[in-house]
DNA sequence: AATGATCAGTAAAACGTTTTAATGAGGCTA
DNA sequence: TAGCCTCATTAAAACGTTTTACTGATCATT
């Protein structure tokens, strides 16, 4: 545990005999300074073994050199076996494409709620997964005037005009119906997060007319995304009950969709065969379930550079558009939604 | 893009009618200040919505409130299907036993080489992904006098003495070979990496004292990192002329070993039946590959959370053991080791 | 009534850098 | 030779906070 270093810049000027002015401007060459100068800078920095302070240089210039990637999912949705499958999947490509242009990437995972206590996170821009309608983060970050750019489609108020890359919840949506109708499914229901958020609704407003349109009447259970997996559970149990006819099941998180299928299992349920389930976000949890989900790939390193791409023109003040419409997502069918033999 | 807001505590201060340290005081309960002042502050704070300046506080605090992870695997490695999974699985579990202690986590992947420009990072301290024998990262970290403990044995000099978390190479090692035995192999071989890794030495040195034991002829190729999957499909090719009697192949870094698969198949050699081949993590590589890989349960999410624990050790000061053991690694045994039928 | 504690608050220094405005030395033009 | 640029360099201000050392005032103790 050796005691940090306290060489200065005024150290490094005394040594050279120069001003520390200039062994700033030598070291950022902001500006011209003499080759022998320089050389002679050279030399103390590297005799004094002088680290430049990050912390006052960010001061003094106020940036932060830095991006955050937040996620507002409650930690029940986000722990468990796909650990922060989600968040994580983005946040890599995220921090990969953020270190070419020189910036570092705070990674926030989920904050109990009520304390956002994010005072600690300093980030000259942010990327915010599925933001919910009254996202504390989205709210906070847009009060200090940090540059937002939201992964999934945020509330649509007026006011709050944060750009963002779509991660197309309607297609997904028709995608997956279309495939249970196919699959010969007649009463096919829906869960979604009791949170709200866009892409619940999205979903939710797609699947409703999507009923209208082919006749059955809509089934739609809204999950506590606190309760985690066995919010899925109890819901499945209670809809084999309340809704004997249903025989499909589109679950939008993944880990209600596990629990989803433990309730049906332990009902005697069996799934493709009597019940067809599908999920959106196709990490390890749907990858892994027996049986294997069927879900979507959502191409989410492109979105999440996508995403980093348009926040950064956002730091840069220059205009851009607010929505972007990522890669298309794309079916994945497994096992858990074949049409029966 | 709204221009940041400019409030200080010195506004804050003279809104309130009091001094700028009292503020100060008062945010921080460093010091009791009367509730009516107290009142007075806070209404000041909501009324011109101050924010502190994190840049300012931690040039004055010295603490950055920020914990770094860095991996100096070269990209070719972390980059593709599983994306940096073993990175993001430690990551991710380090970030939310970070976050609970008021600390954000930053990710630093893998940078070109030559070229450690991480003179943005700037961390209380930092974890470190299997350093290399010459890591620039720990040096770096080490001159810095940034706190650092690593995940995987590091050099073993006896300058730098840096703590580290055991991921057990050795009994990986000991576990593989004798499950190739069991399963019939006779003459199994070693593919490690090039760079002088201490996870690779400790591999490569149990594997020939098992081969001594066991009366084989050790046979070990060393593959260059930064040609990812193509490295494995060529050592994989070249080692089935080379070396026709080898039946079984442990493959430390999953990128090669997905590569081997490859070469392996492409020759029409049958895995399992011909070759056995195995893994040491447990990524999305090892599973989604055909045909799946044997590899192990790490145990990555306690890893990194014993990791961190003696970080903060090392940061307040407080001693601490150099060597930790983490959680024994457990053995998964897929189809790509079986026992041809 | 003198002494000394305790208390809430404050003035000013400090953190280490970058940036602004100023300086003096040459060189060139008129 | 006076005036005017250009040039490399610098003195000092600024960034916004926390911390140190000090100040009166109030209050209890002798």
């Amino acid at each position: 545990m050796k005691k940090t270093n306290k060489v200065t810049v005024i150290d490094v000027a005394r040594f050279a005999g120069v001003s520390p002015a200039t062994v700033s401007n030598a070291i950022n060459s902001t500006r011209y300074v003499d080759v022998e100068t320089k050389k002679k800078i050279d030399r103390a920095i590297a005799e004094l073994g002088y680290v430049p302070n990050l912390k006052a240089r960010r001061l003094r210039t106020g940036k932060a050199n830095a991006i955050a990637v937040f996620s507002s999912m409650p930690f029940s949705i986000s722990a468990g076996p796909s650990r922060l499958g989600f968040m994580m999947e983005i946040a890599a490509s995220a921090a990969v494409a953020a270190l070419e242009k020189q910036l570092s990437l705070i990674l926030v995972p989920p904050l109990p709620a009520g304390d956002p206590s994010f005072d600690h996170v300093e980030a000259d821009g942010a990327l915010v997964i599925e933001p919910s309608t009254d996202d504390l983060y989205l709210a906070e970050l847009k009060k200090r005037g940090v540059p937002v750019v939201a992964i999934g489609r945020p509330n649509t108020g007026p006011s709050t005009n944060v750009p963002y890359v779509d991660l197309q919840a309607k297609t997904v949506t028709e995608t997956i119906f279309d495939h249970f109708r196919q699959t010969g499914a007649r009463a096919p229901a829906l869960f979604v997060g009791r949170t709200d958020r866009m892409a619940f609704h999205e979903t939710e407003t797609a699947y409703r007319r999507i009923a209208a349109q082919a006749g059955f009447a809509p089934v739609v259970d809204y999950l506590d995304e606190r309760q985690g997996e066995d919010a899925g559970f109890e819901a499945a149990q209670k809809l084999a009950r309340s809704h004997p006819e249903v025989d499909a099941l589109f679950v939008q998180v993944d880990t209600f969709a596990t629990g989803a299928v433990r309730g049906f299992s332990e009902l005697g349920i069996d799934i493709p065969g009597r019940m067809r389930i599908a999920t959106r976000y196709d990490g390890v949890r749907a990858r892994e379930t027996t049986p294997r989900l069927t879900s979507f790939n959502l191409h989410l390193d492109e979105v999440a550079k996508l995403a980093l791409d348009r926040l950064l023109q956002e730091m840069g003040q220059m205009p851009g558009p607010q929505s972007i419409a990522g890669p298309a997502p794309e079916i994945i069918v497994r096992d858990s939604s074949m049409a029966p033999t």
